[in-house]
DNA sequence: TTGCTTACTTACTGGTAAGTAAGTATTTTG
DNA sequence: CAAAATACTTACTTACCAGTAAGTAAGCAA
């Protein structure tokens, strides 16, 4: 990736957070690295293509993470996530997922695909946290990992959401619950 | 509300849910109904007018649904308030926040405030039900019931929007377990 | 040095967006 | 029955959007 390919996908990833994806143009993009919108579309002739990418950067982050984090203990891999998130938090950010699933139906097949890919994605490293903490005794919890992992991650997504409308400390107030049910 | 106008607030209100608000038109409204784009306009001079109309009408529908479960213990009252997700989520809809949240910084200030106060609605009257559940020993959950509130909200929300992406199965995997949870 | 590629710019298109001014038919009201 | 309000339509504006065609300057490659 070329420096102005990545600075890009930077600003529509910020952008795409912010103002949601059906929100902002190629101008919103182009205005700021100081080129023209036809520089945009020669990276990214569609739209889409541009949507992929940053979901594509977005989940080689994840992965990265997820490699820098494999020797810890269970309970701090998912400290870790929840951390990432309370960072974007606090920056005024929601998360990918929150921002592009309510958009969902209007995104071209391509696009909806790699969506489902990041979730598969993010499910999966939760439950198998949650599967390996629970034999570890790092967690308890009734249920399957599965069906928990998908409370968590649920839960992340909208705190983010819920913390842009009643301010950032909803994220944490929800966050710090939802790791104590976790440890009890 | 004349007839036409309720259709406009209805028709809204599920585009909104499917689409998301800066991804529909006037044209959008106006073609299924068979009148044309200022027709819609001379109901709701601005979009932003036809925002607060549905998130009022959602707000209305909420204190209605409230008021006929108020005799009922509160295990059961939370239960129809999951029912009324539950159905959203079976329609395809998302929930009204978990679609306007995304989008809140591109929204107009007044709509803001009215996007506040259904946050702020729901919060309050799900704290309360948790409260008076928990002294009744309906519900068995450690922290605030505050705090507790939030966390059912935000898996709700976002239940419906990961049910979007990863099936509508979701939304019972989270729900089921968060029920759970208050249970025992 | 000629030719090809990269990374753009210039200038434009067709389409659609929200919104408005002026007119009209129908109903309501004094 | 006349005036006024209601509920629109017609016809339009301004603005912006994604996307494209054609051109260009700079660098590298044979």
């Amino acid at each position: 990736m070329t420096v102005m390919k990545d600075k890009i996908v930077s600003l529509a990833d910020k952008l795409i957070r912010i103002k949601g994806f059906n929100a902002f143009s190629y101008k919103d993009i182009a205005d700021p690295l100081a080129v023209k919108n036809a520089a945009v579309h020669y990276h990214f002739p569609s739209k889409a293509d541009l949507g992929i990418a940053v979901v594509k950067e977005e989940m080689d982050r994840f992965q990265h993470n997820v490699q820098r984090w494999q020797e810890l203990p269970e309970d701090e891999q998912l400290a870790h996530l929840f951390d990432v998130f309370r960072r974007h938090c606090y920056a005024g950010n929601v998360c990918l997922m929150g921002s592009l699933a309510p958009d969902y139906e209007t995104l071209t097949p391509p696009m909806q695909d790699k969506i489902n890919d990041m979730a598969e994605a993010i499910v999966e490293w939760v439950t198998a946290v949650l599967e390996n903490g629970r034999n570890n005794k790092r967690f308890h919890f009734k249920g399957s990992a599965g069906d928990r992992a998908l409370l968590v991650i649920s839960n992340l997504q909208s705190s983010l959401l819920l913390a842009r409308v009643m301010g950032p400390e909803t994220f944490d107030r929800i966050s710090r619950q939802l790791l104590e049910d976790l440890r009890s």
